[in-house]
DNA sequence: GACGCTTACGTTCGTCGTAACTATT
DNA sequence: AATAGTTACGACGAACGTAAGCGTC
């Protein structure tokens, strides 16, 4: 068994079972990967692949399980190549971050500024997604860390840790009968057309929650999954909006006002979520440090073998 | 990189740094080891081991680092390897128990016995050892399965599972006081010079507990590591035996009287704990099964990829 | 001086790529 | 007919083992 014939049997599976386009990703001929592919089967003794006469159909039952081994030998294989660049003070490198809207434009910045400067041979990557969908992209190495506020503590694959505490305001044009109550409350929100966060984004299940406690349905006229929309169609009159606190600046948004909610809404924490004993370079610490001051290196790699470990904020 | 690198590397971590005897062990020549070893280390661009000359010294503070992960690498390829030999329905193979000498002499046996007449082809091997050697044994890899009742469930780099709930007793020599009593109480037992079980073995905590709770500190004038000692001791009237119930066999003791202390005592759980991530042949299941027959493939299967999961029996 | 690791070198085996062949759509 | 995968074959390269060299203990 060799490591380059897992390669090419992840890569195949990865290119729908297309041989050829594998070999083509792969820089290397196809025949040389269908070899390697069928004296790794002959090897373990499996058929991984089911061939309708010469063509790759699907993969077989047993294949599946091998497939999911081969994957995490190679993710280990290359957990090493990273702990040798690390090692070796190469400073070169890249750190892929996927995450919402929301995180992306109000929460990051401050830590991506200071990285690329502190970093600049390290290119950064950020890629955007729902919550489900960065977590997705970190299960599949895709991305080095995720973060987000909803889903990612849920998601067994992955080690999270929190980061963040925030809560949710209400946003309204200037002059907006609500700002002359004296104390907010959600019978009182829950009168005028909402404006807020998709499901699963953002903290939108704790919006949820708190007017189910209540009995209240409140009528949500749209729903967007970033806050630059929401804030736009408040700002035109369709109604009020819920947002995170932080995608609020008085001095950019002089055409809307921001009531705090923090007393009407459980508080929400963002997230971070990295792959399970994933090899982490000394810029990942240092970001996620950047980002979470509370995070040490310690912190994070205590959790990281734990595994089940968590604590709250 | 390559595995037998990753392989040659290990061997010589394990024979304490000597390239000569993991050479040996690995059935190639010593050169061939060396010369894999500096190319290992040229790729990573790191050193791993520290030279004094020619001789290796010790491992170099990222050599660690790098020595776990490729073990968790060649884990990883065991595995694939194991997962072959299932799928290709091969019947030999092994099961490794490791396990502490009150499970191995009375909880294990009936599912042992069932085992070899399933599969003869297997070959079954019981390593003994106390509750933290048999821990070690397989993170090590050295064994499949744990079965024990203390510390596996405190270890975080295995994945356990309750099988039995079990208590203890009180065994005494026929008319002793004790069997006067119509309620058995820790108080009574307390006045006796008692015999029980060494410290980290079959329970021992919650004795300790139950008695500390009470205030009590009865008189512990002999420890064991195994229910026979106890008993023969007891037998001789060195004083009474705290034991588990399980190791009482009115049949075979009958110099001696068990006296059920479940109402004294709390409950202990054996467990059985598996590597993390760890691929276990079909058989392996089976016997864990027939071991506790509530824990079926599928909830192995769950907890082995959950991590955190964990239930109460 | 004995042991242990490295360097040097020749053989062998394995891998890769090209080309021809065969099956599937 | 075109696309996709396997078989065949020759060239290159890498790993292995033997033998010699050099440092420690």
């Amino acid at each position: 068994m060799k490591l380059q014939q897992l390669r090419y049997l992840c890569e195949v599976a990865r290119q729908g079972l297309n041989v050829s386009a594998a070999a083509e990703r792969l820089h290397t001929s196809q025949p040389g990967v269908s070899k390697q592919i069928r004296q790794l089967e002959e090897e373990l003794g499996v058929d991984i692949f089911v061939r309708n006469g010469k063509r790759v159909a699907e993969v077989t039952e047993p294949g599946k399980a091998i497939l999911a081994i081969a994957e995490r030998v190679l993710r280990e294989a290359e957990n090493l190549r990273q702990a040798g660049k690390d090692f070796s003070n190469e400073t070169s490198g890249s750190l892929v971050i996927a995450t919402t809207h929301t995180q992306a434009r109000y929460a990051l910045p401050g830590a991506v500024k200071a990285f690329v400067q502190r970093y600049p041979g390290v290119s950064l990557v950020l890629h955007q997604g729902n919550p489900s969908q960065v977590a997705q992209m970190v299960i599949a190495g895709e991305a080095d860390v995720a973060i987000a506020t909803e889903t990612l503590a849920e998601v067994k694959e992955l080690v999270s840790l929190p980061c963040h505490a925030w809560h949710h305001g209400v946003i309204v044009r200037p002059r907006h009968p609500l700002l002359k109550e004296h104390a907010l409350s959600l019978e009182a929100i829950a009168r005028y057309p909402i404006v807020t966060y998709d499901t699963a984004f953002a903290g939108r299940s704790r919006i949820n929650r708190a007017f189910e406690r209540k009995g209240l349905s409140p009528r949500v006229v749209l729903t967007a999954i970033d806050s630059d929309v929401i804030k736009t169609y408040v700002e035109l009159g369709l109604g009020i909006g819920i947002v995170a606190c932080m995608a609020f600046d008085p001095r950019r948004d002089r055409g809307l006002r921001m009531l705090d909610a923090g007393h009407l809404f459980e508080t929400s924490t963002t997230r971070i979520g990295l792959r399970h004993g994933a090899f982490l370079r000394r810029y990942v610490y240092d970001f996620i440090q950047s980002f979470a001051p509370q995070l040490t290196r310690d912190m994070v790699d205590a959790a990281m073998r734990g595994g089940g470990i968590d604590f709250e904020m």
